[in-house]
DNA sequence: ATGAATTACGGACCCCGTAACGATA
DNA sequence: TATCGTTACGGGGTCCGTAATTCAT
C-alpha cells in the first residue's frame, strides 16, 4: 500500500531535485529517503527515475506521478479539512442579533454553559433573524420583541432606552424628555454598528440627515469637538468619555416605545440542545 | 501522518458495519483495527464513532469522512494506473499495417529485437498509416508502395500476388493470367479481414458485387462449396483447404501491377530507435 | 577531493497477534 | 452465555540513522 509520508518525499523531491536537500527538508537521513524511493518506485512497479551512480532524477513518468501524487496529497489534505469542518459546525452554535451590545454577554453566557461548543455570532436584520430562527440556521436570536410564534419559545434577555445627546446649549437641553418627531429634520452623528436601531432611526426621523461613522474613534471624537447631537443609551452610556456625560453634553430620554425596547432571546420551541433552558437553570 | 492502508480498513468498516467482519475481511486481528480506528481518529482530531461499551459505529461526521475516504483511495489506484499506463504507452510500439497478413510475421520480428517492449498492432486505412508515421502516432506502418517523402525511410519487406480462385468449371479457369477488368460485373466473395485490398477491389471492379464474408469458417465453407469466384494470394495460398487447390478449383494469376504488390516497413528516417534499422542488423 | 547516491549494519520502536477483560443482548 | 469491542502483553519485523562504499565532477 502506497504510504502517504513516502508520497509527500516525493513531491518533495520533485520540486527540489537531489536527495540531500530532500532528506534535509524533510528531517530525515538520505539514505532513508533513497530507500523510501526505491520503495515507492517498487509498489508503482514501472521505473520513475534517471540514475547514474552518483546522481538520481525522475525520469517523464516520475514526473507525471509525482503531479498526480502532488494533488493526491492536497486531496488528502482537502478530506482532513471537510472533515474537522463539518465536525466544528456541528458543534458550533449560531447566534444572532439585532444589535451588537448584548453579543458579549450572550457568548460569555453560552459558553459558561456550552464550553466544548463553538459560537458564531453576528448582528443581522430582523426578518433574516426570524427566517433563520424558524429554518434552523440560528439557535438563538436576540430580538427587540417577542415573536407570536408557537414554535419559537422567548425570553426576556435585557433592555434597553435610547436618549438624545445634546450640547448643554441645544434647545432641548433642559428637556427631561423628547419624542423622535421633534427632533425629526435635525441632522444627527450615526455610528454604524447599531443593528437594528439604524433602519428604526431612518424611518421615525425621515427628514433629518445622519452622518453615519465607521470608526469608533473618529465617532467619539466628533461628539466632543461638535455640536451635532447624537444618540445614547443606558447600555453604552458608561463607554462614553467623561467629559461628555459631566461636561459638554447631557442625555435627553426619547418617550417613544420603539426607542425603548426590551430584548428577547429566542429559540425554536423543539429544539436540542435547547438553549434557553440552559441558559436559565 | 495518515495511512492509506488504515483508511482502507476505515472505508471497509463503513461498508461492512461492525470491526469483527471488517477485520475478518482485511485479514487483520480485531484488535489491529480497533487500534487503527483510534489512531484514524486521532489523526481526524474528531470524533467520528459512537461507542458503546460493545458497540461502535460511524456518526455524521464519520460517514462523511469514510466517502471522502473512499473517494481518496480510488484516486491513489487511480493514479497508480496512469503511472503505469503512461509507462506501458512509452515501451510500445505502435505498429499499422494495410493488411493483417504480415502482422504475425512483424510482431515476431520486432518482439526479438525489443523483448522487453509492448506491441500495439493494427490494420488501417493507407491516408491514416502516412499520416500516423508522419505525426508519430506509428513508429512503424508496413504499406503496399514505397512513400516518397524524406522523413521517411523505407525498406521492402515482402511481396503478394493476387489470383482469382475460380471452379474449374468457369469460363476462365483454363487462363494463364487474367487482368481484372475481364472478371469486372462478375459477383464474387469476399473475406473481411483483408485490410487495402477491400478498396482496391471495390475500385477496379465497380460492377461486380461482393459477398464480404466476415467469419473465417463460413468464407471457407463457401469457397467449397459454391461456384463463386474468389481471391487468392500466393501468401494465403497455403492456409487454403486442399480440396481447393488441387481439386475442384484452379488459381489463375492477375495481372494488373495494382494486384501485385510490394510490401514496404517505413520509418521516419529521424526516429529513436529506428525500428528498421534494428530489424536488419 | 568533495559531494552525490547507494549499500551494510545494528538498534530502537512500532505494530501485530494472542490472551484477558468488560459489557450487552 | 455468546458476541462484540477494548486493553494488556510479548515478540518479531520494519524502519531509521550511522558508517562505509562507490562514483562523478
Amino acid at each position: 500500500m502506497v504510504d502517504y509520508e513516502i508520497l509527500h518525499q516525493f513531491v518533495t523531491f520533485y520540486r527540489t531535485g537531489t536527495l540531500r536537500e530532500t532528506a534535509e527538508k524533510m528531517h530525515i537521513s538520505q539514505p532513508t529517503l533513497t530507500r523510501n524511493m526505491q520503495k515507492l518506485e517498487a509498489e508503482f512497479g514501472v521505473p520513475l527515475f534517471n540514475r547514474t551512480k552518483n546522481s538520481i532524477s525522475l525520469n517523464e513518468t516520475g514526473i507525471l506521478a509525482a503531479e498526480d501524487a502532488r494533488m493526491l496529497l492536497k486531496q488528502t489534505e482537502n478530506m482532513l479539512q471537510r472533515t474537522r469542518d463539518f465536525d466544528r459546525k456541528k458543534r458550533t452554535i449560531m447566534l444572532g442579533a439585532c444589535t451588537p451590545v448584548y453579543i458579549p454577554e450572550l457568548i460569555h453566557r453560552i459558553t459558561a454553559v456550552y464550553p466544548t461548543a463553538a459560537i458564531s455570532s453576528e448582528v443581522q436584520k430582523i426578518p433574516l433573524l426570524l427566517e433563520g430562527i424558524r429554518n434552523g440556521y440560528y439557535h438563538a436570536v436576540l430580538l427587540p420583541f417577542c415573536p407570536e410564534d408557537n414554535d419559537l419559545s422567548c425570553r426576556k434577555w435585557g433592555e434597553e432606552h435610547l436618549s438624545f445627546l445634546l450640547p448643554k446649549r441645544h434647545r432641548f437641553a433642559r428637556r427631561k424628555s423628547l419624542s423622535v418627531s421633534e427632533m425629526n429634520g435635525e441632522n444627527m452623528l450615526l455610528f454604524q454598528d447599531i443593528g437594528f436601531w439604524h433602519d428604526l432611526v431612518v424611518e421615525k426621523m425621515p427628514d433629518s440627515r445622519f452622518l453615519v461613522q465607521t470608526e469608533r474613534y473618529t465617532f467619539m471624537e466628533l461628539i466632543e469637538n461638535s455640536t451635532m447631537p447624537v444618540f445614547t443609551t443606558d447600555y453604552s452610556f458608561d463607554s462614553l468619555p467623561d467629559s461628555v456625560s459631566i461636561g459638554s453634553r447631557v442625555a435627553v430620554p426619547i418617550t417613544d416605545p420603539a426607542f425603548n425596547v426590551s430584548y428577547y432571546l429566542v429559540c425554536k420551541r423543539n429544539a436540542s440542545p435547547k438553549i434557553i433552558d440552559r441558559l436559565w437553570p
